[in-house]
DNA sequence: TATTGTTATACTCTATAACTATA
DNA sequence: TATAGTTATAGAGTATAACAATA
């Protein structure tokens, strides 16, 4: 009992895990997705993919299916499948390129643009889930780091 | 067609997302995961949690599910499943412990610590696929900050 | 009564192949 | 022939509830 009770309370060895960026990754993005979904997520019942989408239309106007993809590393059948369930809500709409006919201008709705707008006033929110072990100086110095790691 | 090939090849606008570090890490999340299927997931038939799993156990020698459940946040019932099937690889066992008979103990088997010491090995060439955008003090320090947001 | 681990099950996420339409 | 997007479908990942065994 004492010896189980122990042994919980001991900190395990990382090995050489404690030196692999995927590893650290996985475990801040479990406390990053944990802020999310409290702040974001539940209240406006918006995933994280989805939260990215409507920011990214409304940092940008229109966006067609293939950039969208390719900034949130969707295949295509499943974004296609998101931008329904975001259509069927009535936060996007989808219209065709009047200059190539293949491709769409995805555009947030009047709605849509109301939503992402009260989800991003919340999502100021998360940094209060961590802030007090990072100074804004080492949140912002992270950020740069990371960008660094997928830029290229 | 002209207009369709410049708006691809144009930097689409990140607005506020530029400032969330969840957004930074799904991102590089991506670039992580692809290295480690290349240099060690494809190769050595592993996905990231059971050479995560299987990293701990080398690092610890023996370790419970509960703990193991902790540290790489699954629920019981799918780390219960997990176990399971490096089990039937013949990679790990699972034994009671004898001051506790509700908890057990999980152990690499030989072939278990063969097999993850060379997916240690190969897990070196990972660092390769990001080193020529982030200096080895950069690592270092990213290493870190991550650390700093999960760890309290 | 609480804890460890398992079983059963459902829901989401992700990936591939085959298809339509436009160029 | 190549590209943009869709449909259908299968597999992997993740969550909850109900259960058995032990403390």
């Amino acid at each position: 009992m004492n010896a189980a009770r122990k042994k919980n309370t001991t900190e395990l060895q990382l090995g050489n895990l404690h030196a692999q960026l995927g590893y650290h990754l996985a475990r801040a993005s479990v406390v990053t997705t944990d802020a999310f979904n409290a702040c974001v997520g539940h209240p406006h019942q918006l995933r994280k993919v989805e939260y990215s989408l409507l920011m990214l239309l409304l940092a940008n106007e229109a966006l067609s299916p293939k950039q969208l993809a390719k900034v949130l590393s969707l295949t295509a059948p499943n974004l296609t499948m998101l931008l329904d369930r975001l259509q069927d809500r009535g936060l996007i709409l989808r219209e065709r390129n009047p200059n190539d006919g293949r491709s769409q201008h995805v555009r947030l709705t009047h709605a849509g643009t109301q939503l992402i707008r009260e989800a991003d006033q919340a999502a100021k929110g998360m940094y209060a889930h961590w802030q007090s072990r990072l100074s804004p100086a080492e949140n912002a110095m992270l950020l740069e780091l990371l960008a660094k790691v997928y830029q290229g």
